[in-house]
DNA sequence: AAGTTGACTTAAA
DNA sequence: ATTTAAGCCAACT
């Protein structure tokens, strides 16, 4: 099934919504709650695009190295707000931070 | 229509 | 540590 950029669009924004403060999820892992696990740079694109008019908290989403987005610098500084902890290297400590979601089906 | 790009990921050199 | 390669696939030019 193809991706329509609405539905893939609000399942992302629904996803990312969920994120607890504190948590980071890699745009894989919201892709593959999004039901689509290989459209994780859609998932870039579409944060990019609802996160400039819409409450969800694209901050809260990294690569998965746990690395904020390359375009966008205060992300960094708003993932410290919620509690995160950052690597030396600018990396946020994944294997703690990175949010358990809900077993979805 | 065809080619390029990218807020990705994994692996390898 | 960093860079390259390749897989990935919709959006963009």
């Amino acid at each position: 099934m193809k991706p329509d950029s609405v539905q893939f669009a609000g399942e992302v924004a629904s996803i990312v919504s969920q994120i607890p403060a504190g948590y980071v999820l890699s745009y894989g892992d919201v892709a593959a709650l999004a039901s689509f696990p290989s459209h994780a740079r859609l998932v870039g694109k579409i944060l990019g695009n609802i996160g400039m008019s819409s409450s969800v908290p694209c901050h809260r989403v990294v690569n998965a190295d746990g690395r904020p987005a390359p375009h966008w610098n205060m992300q960094r500084k708003l993932l410290e707000a919620e509690g995160v902890e950052f690597k030396p290297n600018g990396n946020v400590i994944m294997q703690k931070y990175r949010w358990n979601p809900p077993i979805a089906e």
